[in-house]
DNA sequence: CCCACACATTCCTTGTCGGTTATATTACCG
DNA sequence: CGGTAATATAACCGACAAGGAATGTGTGGG
């Protein structure tokens, strides 16, 4: 069973995920759009169905896939005690700049 | 050139930034915590390297690693639309504070 | 000087991942 | 029903990443 960051660290998932974002698709309009076969696809979904980042509707012949974000929050919860870290060094370069004689 | 999000995707390197998240740590300082032999951690350190996470300079014989965290940037740049899309409606306060400027 | 300590690198082995091709399944439609 | 479109699964393969053992490098101490 792999990790949220595990399943993210393929850019096509985090690729499907973005177009997901748009709104459900299909296996074939996703095929569509990001560079890869339709049973590669598949997969991929199967992965990010399995670590519950997305989730799947029949619709007649076709399954409408869908965003689902709950697993997002893990990474948001790693990556918090380092939010500003790297804003501050830009701040902090800003500043310095802004004092620099030209 | 692994991209930030497979050199976040193992564990250990993960738990490598968390530790020095709190000040600079000596090869040795890290294996004593990290689970992983010597040579393994100065293999995912390099990896941290190239990846810019981490910075390196000589003390004496040692070599004191400090954190970089500017490529988390990166990370959390992609998941920003994804932002408050995991929490409920009754969480809907806490993600108001989120998107607060500090 | 030479030794010892801290760290890096190499080599090898192994397991896993992603891709491709081919085939199975499932649901609809005529 | 039979056929077809949409999707999933299976089987196979090449690439690559991670671990371990052994070795290299380099810096400072006695």
């Amino acid at each position: 069973m792999p990790t949220t960051f595990e399943v993210l660290a393929e850019p096509r998932r985090r690729q499907i995920l973005d177009v997901l974002r748009t709104g459900e698709c299909s296996v074939n309009d996703l095929v569509a759009i990001v560079p890869v076969s339709q049973p590669g696809m598949s997969k991929h979904l199967k992965v990010l169905r399995e670590a519950g980042l997305v989730q799947v509707r029949q619709d007649a012949q076709r399954r409408l896939y869908r965003l689902s974000p709950e697993p997002l929050a893990e990474v948001h919860a790693w990556l918090e005690p380092y939010r500003g870290m790297w804003t501050d060094r830009l701040d902090a370069l800003e500043r310095h700049l802004d004092e620099m004689p030209d």
